[in-house]
DNA sequence: GTTGTTGCAAATCGTTTGCAATGAT
DNA sequence: ATCATTGCAAACGATTTGCAACAAC
């Protein structure tokens, strides 16, 4: 129910978890775990999904990485650093693009007395490939 | 990996879909298929849960109702015919608001060449009650 | 009577966690 | 040496599915 900011502990620089940011900071596009573990495996063979789940969280709750939710998909999780974006989501091809630039004004779509603080937009349509693409 | 469209069988009017479609036609907000058992169950008694799940995916399909997914949490459903709108997630107490009024001009957002049909706003934050509360 | 639908329990999927072993400091 | 981190497997919560009983047409 509630965030426990309880005393985090000390990091310390494992290489899973190197593995695991390298992974989703190479990748342009939001990424599924099991896609992390296979990339991060290059680097560490020996890496399980549970330790990627741990450093994926790890990463979200530093700010250096961000989740990506789509309806009826599992989470993905992209690099913080990539800058402000947004996603189109093709319903043809399936593909997550990224796009920048947002709405002004957002905050004041709110209902009075509510404080935003954060927003995700995500549009859906055909991609350009695939409004080329001839079926 | 695919929708699936192969010949649909024939609905029948179950009093069990009904009650599922009431439960989400009466409510203001995305529920949860929990919360939506509760409700139905007030006029099926005997309702299960599987069931629950296997008609928001039959009215989902057919239109009458739309899935409401949020990062972290379970994924909602609410009626399809309740005007457009967008979500508010308070942070504090966790629940979703409903709000109208949408960005001009979205589908310039996104890049060249892309078609936008649809698309899904969410803003965070802290809600009118959360911010009146001491803490 | 045919066949869509139900309820239950078992199964599945994505994610988390307990625990003893391991590795970074 | 300390204690964060790991790998594995078991546990978990949300959702799905097999199947025999049931109900809408």
């Amino acid at each position: 129910m509630e965030k426990a900011e309880s005393a985090d502990p000390q990091r310390r620089n494992s290489r899973q978890r190197h593995a695991v940011q390298q992974a989703i900071e190479q990748a342009g596009r939001p990424l599924l775990p099991p896609e992390i573990l296979a990339l991060a495996q290059i680097a560490q063979p020996s890496l399980g999904i549970a330790t990627v789940y741990r450093n994926l969280k790890i990463l979200v709750d530093a700010g250096e990485a961000k989740t990506v939710d789509l309806p009826g998909e599992a989470t993905r999780y992209e690099s913080a650093h990539h800058g402000h974006h947004h996603h189109f989501h093709c319903s043809k091809c399936q593909q997550v693009f990224d796009f920048h630039g947002c709405p002004p004004n957002l905050d004041t779509l709110a209902p009075r007395g509510f404080s935003v603080a954060r927003h995700e937009l995500t549009l859906y349509g055909v991609c350009a490939g695939c409004n080329d693409a001839p079926s």
